[in-house]
RNA sequence: GGUCUGGUAGCUCAGUUGGUUAGAGUACAUGCCUGUCACGCAUGGAGUCGCGGGUUCGAGCCCCGUCCGGACCGCCA
């Protein structure tokens, strides 16, 4: 028998009891007389003492051991005389009476401890290590926990989960794709799906009525912290529903998994429209642990002969409280520079202090009198000792500047506590995106939402400022500036779906030969339906109050997409290629 | 595709204006130690300063190129 207990179950009532642990070797600390081992399993650490005035040959043996031996120990069960509170078994010890050394190991590349040595690359290299550690399994079985919870909670709202392929047809629209190739039809490909959307439509159509699937999605871009190549989805499908009915059931989902997992009661959530999101946050995924909403001045501050801002298509500003007293000219030079940067890209900085004493100071005096000031501090609502600051150029870029400038000032002051949670329902999403490079509009969701109705009639007017402003039943979730999800209502009725597909400028052969499948199961009966789909990976890490994904994955890629334990991608060998009917063009010279 | 940043002992890092034999902590090894839990003390082995080229009497340090990480922008319906 290999153990009895568990490293992290012995506790005072045990004492006196004969027990066999196995485990891993975690500190040992050798007093010459007597040697304390630490050991290590997933549930805990025990303390192991080999004493050598009680058992001379045991205790030599046990100098022989190194960190990450694997061995079995037997002995009794011990109340210490020197307790260590900062353990769950921390009163007890076992007095070791047998050692057998089940596996020996070399010393690990990094030490295997929460607050390890070793750096991010040297980890992922060893990830098997680094999984041993125990902060790190706690995100797994934090992530486990969620899954389980949310396949209890659906399924008891009478959803049914079901597997789709992951070999399926690539479309241009959208995101990049992996692809496969197709041994038995020469030059033809497979893509991995970027989600199950087309599917869960079908099963839909089928009568299903309610589907969901934590389901690996695959896509083909540059990746972040908080974005791999192959990341989960809670993927979702409704028959019969509003956008309504959506919404309560994720939000209900969501309250689920935060009492569950954390503890904590969200109260409703607050939805805000795209529009309002975009005018208040300058963001379609706005934070909303903190105010310090945008304010529009360009009645107050245009025609006053300040060249810039009578340039500029959009004038605005936030009021950040009580802080002109702590930003000093350098200070604010500096804030002007980081706002400059290529990543943030505004041209400059405005700023103006309303100072206690009821005076205004700022980087504009020049083109502005003290009477100006003061009808934008109440613009602002500000109060004396506020700072604000204003960018000014085109709307929507004006917009997406101050909201990173927003978003700094709140990381600044300390308003964006990870484990203080503002979920955020964001609605009516726009119906199109247009695309610069490509001078036409795209699906902002994807091609199959659904419009407001009322939008529907304006649909094929052709004007560019009437398509750009079309609405969909389209929504996202937001948890703390993060999107965790979102879906739509889909369209069921082929006619509206063609009049779709000629909005985003398929021709009906293209609309055909790309979802020809998902358009011919709509003749047959498709009921009206809807969906969501939550990001698992990041709804894991904003929950556990971080950014990174990567540590709620148990083999996770690199930046560069690679996964440098078992070294992919990698080469593939000729007779693959030829098999494959495929021929590399270039290969990057090592 | 772009911006920024890093690569020095197994690991985490320091290394001044270019100047003698490249350091610290930790890990590891050996010895001592009976109550530790980041044990303590002593000893000592450990280096292709990412790689290639250049400048120089002399390069870890400066220049050029390149490889490998990390953060971000673009991108991610």
């Amino acid at each position: 028998m290999y153990r009895t207990h568990h490293c992290g179950a012995l506790r005072i009532a045990h004492v006196g009891q004969e027990v066999t642990l196995s485990g891993w070797t975690d500190a040992i600390r050798d007093f010459g007389a007597m040697n304390f081992l630490d050991l290590r399993d997933r549930y805990g650490i025990t303390q192991v003492v080999f004493a050598g005035a009680d058992n001379a040959d045991l205790y030599q043996q046990s100098r022989e051991l190194g960190r990450e031996f694997v061995i079995r120990v037997t002995g009794i069960v011990r109340e210490r005389s020197n307790k260590n509170p900062n353990r769950a078994t921390g009163e007890v010890e076992i007095v070791a009476n047998a050692l057998e050394i089940l596996n020996r190991s070399k010393t690990p590349p990094f030490t295997i401890k929460d607050d390890t040595d070793g750096g991010d690359e040297l980890r992922m290299k060893y990830r098997y290590l680094d999984l041993r550690r125990t902060i790190i399994q706690k995100n797994l079985f934090f992530r486990s926990k969620l899954a389980i919870e949310i396949r209890n909670y659906l399924s008891q709202q009478d959803f049914i989960e079901v597997e789709t392929p992951n070999l399926i047809k690539s479309t241009p629209e959208g995101a990049r794709d992996f692809v496969v190739p197709s041994r038995m039809n020469p030059g033809q490909f497979y893509a991995l799906p970027q989600s199950p959307q087309t599917f869960k439509q079908l099963l839909m159509v089928s009568g299903f009525d309610k589907y969901f699937q934590i389901v690996k999605c695959f896509r083909d871009e540059d990746l972040r912290s908080d974005r791999q190549p192959e990341f989960t989805q809670i993927d979702c499908e409704m028959s019969f529903v509003t956008q309504e009915d959506i919404l309560n059931t994720f939000e209900g989902l969501t309250k689920h998994l935060f009492k569950k997992a954390l503890k904590i009661d969200l109260p409703t959530f607050p939805r805000m429209t795209y529009d309002e999101a975009l005018q208040k946050y300058g963001s379609d995924k706005p934070d909303i642990r903190f105010e310090m909403t945008f304010s529009e001045l360009n009645d107050l501050a245009k025609g006053k002969g300040f060249p810039v801002f009578d340039a500029a298509e959009l004038v605005v500003g936030i009021c950040v409280p009580k802080q002109a007293a702590n930003y000093s000219n350098k200070h604010l030079n500096e804030l002007t520079e980081w706002v400059k940067r290529p990543q943030i890209g505004a041209k400059g900085l405005i700023w103006v202090k309303y100072e206690n004493d009821g005076s205004f100071k700022s980087s504009a005096s020049k083109f502005y009198k003290n009477s100006d000031f003061e009808t934008w501090a109440h613009r602002f609502g500000a109060s004396k000792g506020d700072l604000m600051l204003i960018l000014s150029g085109e709307t929507d870029k004006v917009r997406k500047q101050l909201g990173e400038l927003r978003l700094e000032m709140g990381f600044r002051l300390g308003l964006r506590q990870p484990f203080d949670f503002k979920p955020l329902w964001v609605v009516d999403f726009p119906l199109l995106e247009w695309d610069e490079d490509a001078q036409r509009f795209f699906a902002m969701h994807h091609p199959f939402t659904s419009p407001k109705k009322a939008d529907i009639p304006k649909m094929l007017s052709g004007d560019n400022a009437q398509m750009k402003a079309l609405r969909a039943d389209a929504y996202d979730l937001v948890l703390n500036g993060v999107e965790i999800g979102g879906g739509s209502i889909r369209i069921h009725d082929r006619a509206l779906q063609s009049k779709n597909f000629k909005l985003l400028g398929f021709t009906p052969e293209q609309a055909e030969a790309q979802f020809g499948f998902l358009l011919g199961a709509f003749e047959y009966g498709a009921p009206p339906h809807g969906g969501i789909a939550f990001g698992f990976d990041r709804l894991c890490s904003v929950m556990s109050g971080v950014h990174t994904i990567r540590d709620f994955i148990a083999f996770p890629k690199n930046n560069q997409g690679r996964d440098i334990m078992i070294d992919a991608p990698s080469y593939i060998d000729d007779s693959q290629l030829t098999e494959l009917s495929l021929e590399v063009k270039a290969v990057k010279t090592i």
